[in-house]
RNA sequence: GCCGAAGUGGCGGAACUGGCAGACGCGCGGGAUUCAAAAUCCCGUCCUGGCAACAGGGUGAGGGUUCGACUCCCUCCUUCGGCACCA
């Protein structure tokens, strides 16, 4: 019974912590403590799902936990805060199964997953929770929204400016006048072709359709055209762009949003077709080509092929476009192999040489890049290439690779060389290169009107209504003339209405249409109008609920100025961890809230998230994706029933570097449980569960020391670098070290129990108290180390002769690099390895090796 | 197809700016303790040969630079992630 005491009982300790933790708030984070610096570490808030935690949260967690913690330590005011990115399909599926309200449902999640996530022991300050779905939360969501539908960007100024300063054209009617400002919003409506998924009785974004089927359930999504909100990402396409340089984020993710936003720099030339009075505009970014234009291909959907195409073609291409316009993504992509096209009937005039050149259909051209039209370049584009040869285009040579071998093979048109060389075949352009050619044949065409320097993005507006009852309803009503009106902000939070029925109307009216009270209002002029039955997607509660941590209360601001200069301080949130699979779209979509914020003076920084960090994914003991239907899915509830938490916090560092994908291992866990075992054995007496006796208040011996204080440094060194499994390691060293002493020095142990407690604070803040502190650890300074103690008085260093290590040397650790010469001369084994012959160079790498070259 | 990341023992991984490859953990083998087991502790564990001292080989493959390469350069292979006709 009494042997019982001195075991190391982490259920018992770490509810006894966290609830310590949680009763004395200890870590609330006061705002704008002018006494500290600040740091900002946030956690990407997780989609409360009925699943609950799985083992991928905890690591991203304990990661920002863990540097949280050590920030204290340093003397840093930390904002860790935590909360729900609520709204989303499931809780909606589940409602239209079932029955049950989402609220009810999503609630219901929270409260599991706020469980789980506490059990292990995060520090976060609980007061600042937020989730989405909350009214008083999303009060601000609909706020944003405001801003976006009540700005319109100001090219000259490359920024977002309130509507009321939009300079309006004289002489419009009130009716132009309001469509004029309509659509210069940020936000506004437009009819779109979009992805309709009809099994799910909803428009898809881009993002969310993956081979043509749906991200979710994988159903078939087709194109129709819709009246949808849209937001106009594309107007920040340059600053999007620009701003990458002033985040710390790792290099492939700013590639990514990089070839997201798809700048590219070309020019747009007009071509006049023969015998109209229209002229076709196309976008290239090889204007140098010009001359060795062979035809033209216009996207099916493009508004002139109508107009132009002669009679003898009006029917293979009527049948050609309606083809084209049933395909859905899917069809596309796995056409996209062959290349298929119709003639129109029609030509186009070369503006550069007058050549009569035919214009084609294909629906390898798109409708919403560029112009929707191209010129065709078969010798120097792969597409056009590959179109002209199976058609038997004509295919004509105008740059000249300077490989003699490729020349030739371009000159007989068998290659399509897309590089850049010298021109030939371009009349008085002959002979410039590639980059002087494309200056002067801008110039030449802005001079006489027919062409000028374009800059496209691939990037597309964001496509922000869905058909769903759960999100945020639109802060817009629909007038009696049509006219779009946005609610006032004193109106807002608008409230989601209780609805008996989840399911999708079918026609494309989302479920909000059959609530008919909540629909049908009467303005206060006597008129009527209904309200946006539309709701936000997921994304936008997540735009920007960094903000709404700093101020999470406030009702009468989403935030209050002084809060978010003292927090957003230093270029923005000091640390962002989340996973990989949002390095586009949530980190595009919040950028562009924040910079909007930004422009209307909401925000002070021009980015939100100043470092960025990709935890990687975890999979399953058998090396794959974990699954419900592979069954190798791991439950952190089980995980920390048997280990504890501080097992599981430290197993999930330890199993590699962050941003690593790497496979679960339960005897890992083990692992790291048995250094916790052996840490608690060097500490506690078995029997009696006080202080070891072996525990003193003694003077550590010299190589105690010294690794002590390397041990310091290189945990602090490896948190500051996110290398949390090196850090551990080193802890586990120092504890095997530590065990095998007979007397173990107090002060020793305080110092290993206050680095070990950013990763396990449960046994650390246990161990803090026996060893006599009343109270908490996680605001006592980080230790020093002592960069004296560090320093080894002798060295061991290896010898090579050619190479090859031959023999070892013990040397003082500030020998001269002749005495190590020659104490490594003196071996017996390296003088073997000489064997007499001559030395022709020895180097001396200090405190590394010697080599010897014979 | 294009772009990005990565290939190191039986396994997860370590190795600073080019300087002792395999830290730490798992697993495995042997031993101590025990009536026995669990737990714990000690020793060993890259491969090949050898009782051993030792010798040789070794960081996906091949080549190169260098006194010296897991690390830098070139070519190729494999795996994972992203994009997918963006003119």
């Amino acid at each position: 019974m009494d042997a019982k005491k001195g075991l190391y009982s982490f259920g018992e300790i770490e509810g006894k912590w966290q609830r310590f933790w949680e009763e004395s708030r200890l870590f609330k984070a006061p705002d704008c403590d002018p006494s500290k610096p600040k740091y900002y570490v946030l956690d990407m808030f997780p989609y409360p799902s009925g699943q609950g935690l799985h083992v991928g949260h905890p690591e991203g967690y304990t990661a920002s936990d863990i540097v949280a913690r050590y920030k204290r330590a340093k003397g840093f005011n930390v904002l860790h805060p935590f909360g729900w990115d609520a709204f989303g399909l499931p809780a909606e599926q589940h409602a239209i199964q079932t029955g049950t309200d989402p609220k009810e449902t999503t609630q219901n999640n929270i409260n599991n997953m706020r469980r789980q996530t506490k059990s292990l022991g995060f520090s976060y300050d609980w007061d600042r929770e937020v989730a989405t779905t909350d009214p008083k939360y999303y009060k601000w969501t609909q706020w944003i929204f405001l801003k976006l539908f009540n700005s319109y960007f100001d090219e000259a100024e490359q920024k977002a400016r309130p509507i009321d300063q939009l300079p309006v054209p004289e002489g419009l009617s009130d009716a132009e006048k309001a469509k004029y400002i309509d659509d210069h919003r940020l936000a506004c409506e437009a009819e779109v072709p979009v992805n309709w998924c009809p099994a799910l009785g909803t428009v898809l974004a881009n993002e969310e359709v993956v081979g043509g089927l749906s991200e979710r359930g994988g159903h078939a999504v087709i194109r129709k055209p819709m009246r949808q909100w849209m937001l106009r990402i594309t107007k920040y396409a340059e600053r999007l762009l620009d701003d990458l340089t002033e985040v710390d984020w790792p290099e492939s993710i700013k590639k990514l949003q990089t070839d997201w936003v798809g700048k590219s720099i070309g020019a747009d030339v007009d071509f006049k077709v023969d015998g109209f009075d229209e002229t076709i505009r196309v976008f290239t970014t090889r204007p140098d080509t010009l001359f060795g234009a062979t035809y033209m291909v216009m996207a099916p959907e493009h508004p002139l092929v109508d107009k132009i195409t002669s009679q003898d073609r009006r029917e293979a291409v009527r049948t050609y476009r309606e083809a084209a316009a049933r395909k859905s993504d899917l069809d596309r992509t796995d056409l996209a192999k062959e290349k298929t096209g119709e003639p129109i009937g029609a030509h186009a005039i070369n503006p550069v040489n007058g050549e009569k050149i035919p214009i084609w259909i294909s629906d390898y051209v798109l409708i919403s890049y560029g112009t929707g039209a191209i010129m065709a370049v078969p010798a120097h584009d792969e597409r056009d290439f590959e179109f002209a040869t199976k058609f038997n285009l004509p295919i004509i040579p105008v740059v000249e690779p300077a490989d003699a071998e490729q020349a030739e093979a371009v000159r007989q048109g068998t290659l399509c060389f897309i590089g850049d060389g010298r021109a030939i075949n371009s009349g008085d352009f002959s002979g410039l290169s590639t980059a002087e050619f494309k200056e002067q044949i801008t110039d030449w065409l802005q001079k006489r009107d027919l062409g000028k320097k374009t800059v496209n993005y691939k990037l597309r507006d964001w496509l922000f209504s869905r058909q769903r009852y759960w999100g945020e309803p639109f802060p817009i009503l629909h007038g009696p003339d049509g006219q779009i009106m946005a609610i006032s902000e004193d109106e807002l939070p608008l409230k989601l209405p209780a609805v008996t029925d989840y399911k999708p109307t079918g026609t494309g009216e989302p479920p909000l249409a059959n609530a008919l009270d909540w629909v049908n209002v009467t303005l206060s002029d006597g008129s009527k109008a209904k309200r946006e039955t539309n709701t936000m997607p997921q994304w936008a509660g997540s735009c920007w609920y960094y903000l709404r941590y700093l101020d999470p209360d406030n009702d009468q601001q989403g935030w209050a100025p002084e809060k978010e200069q003292y927090w957003m301080a230093n270029g923005g949130i000091d640390l962002y961890i989340g996973g990989a699979e949002h390095a586009v779209l949530h980190l595009l979509y919040a950028r562009f809230w924040h910079k909007l914020l930004y422009d209307l003076g909401y925000v002070t920084t021009k980015e939100p998230f100043k470092k960025l960090i990709n935890q990687g994914m975890i999979l399953g003991e058998d090396g794959q994706k974990m699954s419900k239907s592979r069954g190798n899915v791991v439950n952190p509830d089980k995980v920390i029933a048997e280990y504890g938490a501080d097992s599981m916090r430290l197993y999930e560092m330890f199993m590699g570097p962050l941003e690593a994908i790497k496979p679960w291992s339960m005897q890992g866990v083990e692992g790291v449980h048995r250094f916790l075992q052996k840490l608690w054995r060097a500490v506690v007496d078995r029997e009696t569960g006080e202080l070891a006796e072996a525990i003193e208040d003694a003077q550590a011996d010299e190589p105690t020391l010294r690794l002590l204080n390397q041990t310091i440094k290189k945990v602090g060194d490896d948190i500051e670098t996110f290398s949390f499994n090196t850090a551990i390691s080193a802890m586990m060293i120092f504890v095997n070290h530590l065990s095998r002493l007979s007397v173990r020095p107090k002060a020793v142990v305080e110092k290993l129990v206050l680095i070990l407690a950013p990763f396990a604070p449960h046994i650390a803040e246990e161990l803090w108290e026996k060893l006599g502190h009343a109270g908490t650890l996680a605001y006592e300074p980080w230790p020093e180390y002592d960069r004296e103690l560090i320093r080894e008085k002798k060295i061991e260093l290896a010898v090579q002769v050619n190479g090859k290590i031959k023999d070892r040397i013990v040397v003082p650790a500030d020998a001269d690099e002749e005495q190590i010469k020659q104490k490594a001369l003196v071996s017996e084994k390296v003088a073997a390895a000489i064997a007499g012959r001559e030395l022709r160079k020895v180097i001396v790498i200090k405190s590394r090796l010697v080599n010897i070259v014979i």
